[in-house]
DNA sequence: CTTTTTCCAATACGACTGCAATGTATAGCT
DNA sequence: AGCTATACATTGCAGTCGTATTGGAAAAAG
């Protein structure tokens, strides 16, 4: 057996055109033998690690995911807790070119999860801890006043709602950026 | 020429039933057969009305945000501007089932759209004009020392995104009101 | 060595897709 | 009555889809 290949690298790299087309040309234009071609294999070679198409969806939203949480997790070294947050938040803003294609996969993916409650679950507890993480950091801030959880929610909210107006591109970068600051004021109770 | 038939009206049935396959089965789920058999009509029909697949998209999705639109002006009669807002961004929220499954086509149409950029120049305008209509409001409660354009980019962010997440059953209907409220007091200078 | 197991390529299959072409019936106009 | 334009139905086509099957190369195991 040629065993010298790494499952979870093959499954990556193919994972990475899907992405890819996805962002391109959206959900719908992904299909094995696009991926396949994208990747530049063969089909038999994606079937024979991801046994179905749903396995292969999963699993590249799963490592997408996984790549904006750790992104996330190496901008976790800021002096305050607000200059903390806010970095990690513009983490998931679609500031670049490749955030602006790992969103776009983030939201056909929502899509495409809105329709199988079963993918939801995985959305769930991933936004469920990035809540309670900015909550933590709003009380340790000593947030004056304010439901923490509730401020939580809608920060996230916000973060996320401009992102997905970036990706329509309805303003420019730099007006996300000047409301999220604006919103930060408003909940550190700035200047 | 057999008799006289309305072709809006035609049209909409047909995007009636779209949108209900959308919501349902993802817009991936949404063919000329399917829409035809969900309309209860022939193939050939759906054909006559949209020479195209995407002649009937555009058209849905435009349909769509005209009735979004029209609640929201319907809504248009409250005594104090941040009852006004809330009540027109409250239209946005898919807090019961119509607007759930409204909801979930706009989300499906707006991962269609990301990657038609025509159809983003639609999206455009649409919300730039209930942008401009709360920036507007917010100067005429006499908003504190906010800048105005900002905090509403920031408030209709929060709407969209509390809308998505409550759409993937993040958190509960209750929570989002309150999320909003909170903000609402955050920009009205509650309490 | 042989055997077995893994990796992958190739191909076939049935279902489905968007779309075009064609057929037919009806209703208004002249 | 005759013609024409509209409204739909039916059918066919070329292509793509997800999946199953088959087969062969290559390396580990015996």
């Amino acid at each position: 057996m040629p065993s010298k290949v790494d499952h979870r690298e093959r499954r990556e790299l193919l994972a990475d055109a899907l992405t890819r087309l996805a962002a391109t040309h959206g959900l719908a234009g992904v299909s094995l033998r696009q991926v396949a071609a994208e990747a530049g294999v063969s089909t038999g070679m994606v079937q024979h690690y991801f046994r179905t198409k749903d396995e292969m969806m999963t699993f590249a939203l799963g490592m997408v995911a996984d790549r904006i949480r750790a992104r996330s997790e190496a901008e976790a070294a800021a002096a305050t807790p607000r200059e903390l947050v806010r970095g990690v938040l513009l983490q998931i803003l679609p500031l670049d070119e490749t955030r602006r294609l790992e969103g776009h996969v983030g939201l056909a993916f929502l899509a495409y999860a809105a329709v199988k409650p079963a993918i939801q679950e995985g959305l769930r507890e991933g936004s469920a801890g990035m809540r309670g993480f900015i909550a933590g950091q709003l009380r340790a801030a000593g947030a004056h006043g304010i439901d923490t959880d509730l401020a939580a929610i809608g920060l996230m909210a916000l973060v996320d709602g401009l992102g997905m107006q970036l990706l329509s591109r309805q303003f420019a970068e730099k007006d996300a950026i000047a409301a999220l600051d604006a919103h930060l004021d408003l909940i550190f109770g700035g200047s």
